[in-house]
DNA sequence: AATACACCCAACCGCTGCTGG
DNA sequence: CCCAGCAGCGGTTGGGTGTAT
């Protein structure tokens, strides 16, 4: 029952204003760094970590609150596509947002979307009551938690609606986009063929690469109907990026 | 108005990887 | 190498708040 160290436990549950004002001093005169110390020289009773966290997701300068603009959701739904849930890779992308934001909007705002209408309705007849959240979002996060053999009378490697299916290839800013992210991850080139394609709404991962997949029979049933042939210089840059080893492509 | 339920998000927990002794 | 201490990450929890009945 009794506590043999009898250490003193430290402070826990929310932020008092105070208290984010003495840590917030305390590190803007000493800077960041052994939170430990941190905690026991500013007079805070609290534990390192939890300094740390309140410093990192809501004291820190430049920190954004509020809601999600569309373009912010469409980066986190695109860049789960990509990387899972590498949080602080996706928050890396998103000026001012902490990982743990993105993590709660994910698990509320987007993958909830997945489960129909949990929240009562003041209509239960009426399934557009729920929330006029569109469709299209719902879409894409559902299409994004199910595995890649969904599909299964076709030949892509990750199904996508088919009604957004973009066939040709990735324009220069998406391209950038990838190149960035794969930089800054260490997804294995397959993977991140499959996924890179599934990000923007590819049907098929080899669409962002090189020509001479498309040789390959299982590609057989391909076709452009969006970009010439000459458009595959563009996807140079990208290719180089990634190799040529023709394993990845899982063939 | 009261109650129950659902949602949101800050904070915590446990694990992993890194670093220095 | 091994170990301890720390930072960082993703998963989970729980309390406050909003909404429906």
């Amino acid at each position: 029952m009794e506590n043999k160290e009898m250490k003193p436990q430290p402070k826990r549950g929310l932020w008092k204003p105070e208290e984010d004002l003495i840590l917030k001093n305390y590190i803007e005169t000493h800077g960041e760094g052994n939170w430990a110390t941190v905690s026991k020289r500013s007079g805070l009773m609290r534990g390192g970590k939890s300094c740390r966290l309140r410093w990192k997701n809501y004291l820190r300068p430049n920190i954004k609150r509020g809601g999600m603009s569309k373009e912010e959701e469409d980066l986190i739904i695109r860049m789960h596509k990509l990387l899972g849930n590498r949080w602080s890779l996706i928050a890396g992308r998103l000026p001012g947002r902490t990982d743990n934001e993105v993590k709660n909007y994910w698990n509320t705002h987007l993958n909830k979307k997945s489960v129909l209408g949990k929240r009562k309705t003041i209509d239960s007849n009426n399934q557009h009551s729920d929330n006029e959240l569109d469709k299209e979002t719902l879409q894409q996060v559902q299409d994004s938690k199910k595995p890649s053999q969904f599909v299964h009378n076709s030949q892509p490697v990750f199904g996508i609606s088919p009604e957004k299916t973009k066939t040709g290839r990735l324009d220069l800013d998406e391209k950038k986009e990838m190149q960035e992210v794969k930089e800054e991850s260490s997804i294995t080139d397959s993977t991140w063929m499959e996924r890179a394609a599934q990000c923007f709404n590819y049907e098929y991962a080899y669409d962002i690469v090189e020509t001479p997949l498309m040789m390959h029979p299982n590609y057989s049933n391909f076709v452009f109907d969006e970009e010439p042939f000459t458009s595959y210089l563009d996807s140079f840059v990208l290719f180089e990026a990634f190799g040529t080893d023709s394993d990845q492509f899982g063939i």
